[in-house]
DNA sequence: CTCATGGGTTGGACCGTTCCATAAGCCGCC
DNA sequence: GGCGGCTTATGGAACGGTCCAACCCATGAG
């Protein structure tokens, strides 16, 4: 027994293949006792329509592909949940494929894309070859979300304000009074962009003097690397904000083995908002960078592009702010 | 300008699109010549196959459905990595869904990948809606992995043996010399069948009397929750083994609360060696559920059923492991 | 010289849909 | 009775590949 097709249902409802499709499809028009026909024979076959077969024919597949840089670190999942629910709205399906997993393999993520020829990419975080992206965004319309790289023609850059995010948290830490103020560094674009807004806000202040700048990489080994960098200083910091919540449990982890409570001796910020630093074990002050706003705003420029797909790129962000947990406290107070 | 199809890519090679396909198809037997020819004409044209073109042909998509449940627990990272590398090996592409983010959308994925004409399915976790995958099984080659139900006529599970998992955390910590443990329970068969092991284990050394089990449900939360219940009994237990790595953090957090040092005054195992536990805030000893090789394992399952699809469903385990980190010791030292 | 052999290539049918132009059937009106 | 107009249904041509039987053309054997 083959898999039924539209027209093994056409036979046993007694009507034409044309006919079943305009029932499959919802159109106006048709007799109702020829769709209830139509709907029981598709019940009783099982039948399920072939995608390839009508994306074939429709010349679009209603999806879009999703190009993830690591399942591993899932900062991203408000992020997805916001995109998908955007695109459903809209008619379109979304598939996620993992870089990092493929990568290894030699996959190349964006040509299977391409030759599902899905209707749209998105690209969530930095992902390894932006060449790839390229040549792919030259043949699908494309967003880059939660990431500021690779800017590429044509593509729309989807993010959160990384420079207010920065701002807020370092605004947070001096209004509790701190001066010594440290920041874990990571790299690419983003990490630029947070620690150039870090110490823009310290000169704002006038603590251009008592800044200090540690290189991560963001993860938690780096921030525990680059913490116990800080600690041996003379100038010992009493803060430090962290480019991101694994760095910042590494920082936590650096500190409570010199010795240090936090925040009693030591405050911290992160950033992302990931659940790590709603672990009540770990219970991080940090910046959320409104992952849901991000997605959904990233599937709204995504539908525009494959509306008008010849507008060059912009860049969209989004309004992070500040959740204020158990990491950070007044400085001196304990 | 069409994006370029075969036919254009034949025109311009000056064959046929039969050969055309057949150089696609990296056949024997064609003349360099013409194959050179038509390489550099799809080099100049851009040309990239179409998958549904191919798929509808071909009658099979070459590509595997990956079901998650939840990638907010990334519990199922190696798996999907070695699940990944085998298919991969055989010319299968894997497309991923998560089942959390788009169950609150009503949709069915199952659904999607059944249109889609995927040439197996792989549910990962414990799926929402056993209905749907047991409809899906009956069209496609299904294999679930990293958890014991549903079972499914004519689908294979493969996870790693709770049993022995369980067994290996619950005689690690008498061995360690704890007489009174807890353990924290979650639900379903996967949870069942951790707390049956962990209750046989202390029958088989005597300890059933100082056995304990209070329920939890996999978070953080609930492990938490169960953590402060068992602390507050009279005979304070000396060691906790919880169902998971999450749980074990809420015990830890626990422990913490109510001035508890572990693993001095508390000893605590986890379950599936997600990076949580190698955080080294945290370093929980915890069961790794040798995701890799179940991975691997389900791939192969899954190969076998394509190829014979009759085969009933059948139950294959990897074995667990346990990874000893910091957070359980001999009892009553500190 | 004829004919079988076989490597290399090709046209056409087919996969399962959608879409469009056209047909069928019915009604009312002149 | 013929005809225009309207609603509803239909056949056939795409869509872009794969596959197969048939074909072409050297080559070598008889």
């Amino acid at each position: 027994m083959r898999t039924p097709t539209i027209r093994d249902v056409a036979a046993r409802a007694g009507v034409s293949k044309s006919l079943v499709s305009l029932v499959l499809r919802g159109a106006e028009g048709v007799r109702p006792e020829k769709r209830a026909a139509v709907m029981t024979a598709i019940e009783e076959l099982g039948y399920r329509p072939n995608a390839a077969a009508r994306s074939l024919s429709e010349r679009r597949t209603r999806t879009v592909g999703v190009l993830l840089n690591d399942l591993r670190n899932p900062w991203f999942v408000e992020l997805l949940d916001g995109l998908n629910s955007r695109l459903y709205d809209s008619g379109l399906h979304t598939l996620l494929a993992d870089g990092h997993l493929n990568r290894r393999l030699g996959e190349d993520l964006t040509r299977t894309f391409t030759e599902l020829r899905v209707d749209g990419l998105v690209a969530v975080g930095t992902l390894q070859d932006p060449q790839a992206l390229r040549t792919a965004a030259g043949r699908i319309p494309t967003v880059v979300v939660g990431t500021r790289e690779p800017e590429l023609p044509g593509v729309d850059i989807v993010a959160n304000d990384d420079e207010h995010g920065a701002r807020l948290a370092t605004e947070h830490l001096i209004g509790l009074g701190h001066r010594h103020i440290a920041h874990i560094a990571g790299h690419g674009a983003v990490g630029e962009l947070r620690r150039r807004s870090f110490e823009a806000t310290m000169r704002e202040h006038g603590l251009e003097g008592t800044a200090v700048v540690e290189q991560g990489d963001l993860t938690e080994e780096g921030g525990y690397r680059a913490t116990v960098r800080l600690l041996s200083r003379p100038e010992r910091p009493t803060a430090v904000f962290a480019v991101n919540d694994m760095s910042c449990v590494g920082a936590l982890s650096a500190a409570e083995e010199s010795g240090l409570q936090v925040p009693r001796d030591l405050s911290l910020v992160g950033y992302d908002n990931t659940y790590l630093s709603r672990l009540r074990h770990l219970w991080l002050t940090t910046v959320d960078h409104a992952g849901h706003d991000v997605g959904r705003r990233a599937a709204q420029r995504l539908l525009d592009r494959i509306e008008n797909p010849g507008r060059p790129g912009e860049v969209e962000l989004a309004a992070p702010f500040l959740e204020v947990r158990g990491s950070t406290g007044v400085v001196g107070e304990g």
